[in-house]
Order: C-alpha cells, then sequence, then structure tokens
DNA sequence: ATGGCTGCAAAAGTTTTGCACTTCT
DNA sequence: AGAAGTGCAAAACTTTTGCAGCCAT
C-alpha cells in the first residue's frame, strides 16, 4: 500500500504537470489524505485533517484543490444519504455503496456485474459511459434488530 | 395518468391525516408539481412552478414540505452531478439514471436487472435493501462530437 | 378554539470569489 | 521574472428557524 500510494503520487504529479498544473505541498497532502482515508471525507473533515499537519491550509484552498481534482477525475463528489458533499478518490477501482438508513453506515463493495448493463445501455441511448455508481439503500442486521 | 395522479393525492392525503399533518393548498399545490414533473427538481425550480399559481407560496414553505414529504417516504432527495437537491417522486417505481457530465441531460431508465445483485448482496451482509439506486455517467452523442 | 402551518425576515451553513501576497517553474 | 496558487475576508447561495398571524380540523 505505501509503494502504491508512492506511484499513484507519482502519476499525479505528472498529470498536474502535463495540465499545466503546479505542484504544490497543500496539493500533495490533501491528495495524500484522500487517498490514505479509505472513506468519504467532506471538505470540512479534509481541512481539519489537513491543518493537523498545516495548520495555516485554508478552507478556501480544500475546495478548490478538491474542485481541480474533480475536473482531472481524481475524486468523485458523492452525494450519500448525509447532507454535505463528499468526496473520494478514484484510484482504486469502483465500487459501490451499501447504505444503512438507520445508522448512516456505508459498506463497499465492487462488482463488475455492470459490465453488461453498461454496454446495453451505451448501445441503447449512444451514450459512453465513464463511471458508474450503484448506491443500495436499506438496514443493516443491528438496526433490524432495534425495531 | 390523471385518474392515477388522482389516486395517488387521494391516498396521500389518507397518509397526512393518519399522521396528523393537516392537508392545505399549498401541501397539495407542492404534491401535485411533484407528480407532475418527471425528471427531478430542485427546491428553487419547485418554488417557482408553485408560484406562477400562488404567487405567495414562500421557499421556506417548499423546503418545509420537501422534508415531510421525505419523512412520509413521498419523495427521494437525489443528487446527481448538479449541485443543489433535487427531489422526485417515488409513486412510480425506481428508476435510474444516466447522466451526461457534458451537458447536464438526465435520461431515466429502468431495469429489474438489478434485482440479483440486491438478493446477492442482502445475503452476504446481512442487510434488508429498500432502495437501489443506479446511476451511470458518461457523454451523450452531441457532447462527444463537441470536443 | 386551538394547535399546526405559513410567510416573512433573519440566521446558519456551505461553497465561491476578489485581492494582495507568496511560491512554484 | 512571471504566472499560478494561496490565505484571508467578504460575498453568494442554499437551507433552516423564530415568530406573529392565519386557517384546517
Amino acid at each position: 500500500m505505501g509503494k502504491q500510494s508512492e506511484k499513484a503520487t507519482t502519476s499525479v504529479k505528472r498529470l498536474l504537470r502535463s495540465m499545466g498544473k503546479r505542484i504544490t505541498p497543500q496539493r500533495m497532502a490533501l491528495l495524500r489524505i484522500i487517498e490514505e482515508q479509505e472513506g468519504h471525507l467532506d471538505a470540512d473533515e479534509i481541512h481539519r485533517l489537513a491543518r493537523e499537519e498545516n495548520p495555516r491550509l485554508s478552507l478556501s484552498t480544500v475546495y478548490r484543490t478538491l474542485n481541480l481534482f474533480k475536473e482531472l477525475g481524481l475524486v468523485e463528489e458523492l452525494h450519500l444519504a448525509e447532507e454535505h458533499h463528499h468526496y473520494e478518490g478514484v484510484g482504486s477501482g469502483e465500487h459501490h455503496h451499501l447504505i444503512c438508513l438507520g445508522c448512516g453506515k456505508v459498506i463497499e463493495f465492487e462488482c463488475s456485474f455492470t459490465d453488461e448493463l453498461r454496454q446495453e445501455l451505451a448501445k441503447q441511448h449512444d451514450f459512453e459511459i465513464t463511471r458508474s455508481r450503484v448506491d443500495l439503500m436499506g438496514y443493516c442486521a443491528e438496526c433490524r434488530k432495534g425495531r
């Protein structure tokens, strides 16, 4: 994992450079935070984490950087059951979510199962599909007990 | 369709009454707007439409009503590629979205194809799955041309 | 009649922007 | 050196809330 994220960082640097974007400590710090966290973070949480090592890093920079990363396809803006925007890295392959409406727990899963569907729909509507998201909502075992 | 939405309205009235909620012209107007629009509306668009017939209907009421409807399971808050919250009625069966990242166009589609997946995951994670959402993102034919 | 609902205005919260200063390249 | 990026503060937006009056029940 250490090796891998190092590699990811390197390729992001290449990507930034190739787009005429600069490599700044702020961007690298934010990238690392997003990559490290497996889960989903909102802008404020990312800001809080970033400040632990660089207290002057501003929330504006977090937003600007997230928008940049979004444009570059490095993060995906998620909107789950909760309120704010959430971001997660897209480096580690597509994965989907199982969301408990009771306690808010989010379980991630992968499935190649959607490939067939993608092809079908791409053909049917003349779409080039670049990303997919599958969210399943319901109640986990624990929350079902408490009812 | 006319008949059907009339029936829907009636059953919503029952639901409201059974929850000790009042049936007000504002609520009925908002319900109708949401049911009529096939697509997805954000609070502001709903407000604009509502004002066409009742100019005094306030945005607060729109929000309060949407939250009420959400609690009652009458609408679902969606979060697509765009910015704000979007709401759509849940009366007309589950359907999913094909979203163009270029122009924002949203095509809805239905598929029973997810059933298998639902069962698989329900078993695997001991979840009771009540709702699912599948969003596929990409570029439509037109937007692909312009690049 | 009376408690819930609404409209209005103000507050709270989130995201964006203008500008002077700093820092990558 | 020069342009892009940053921090700070203010603005723009979206959503929620307090309160006085109104209206379904």
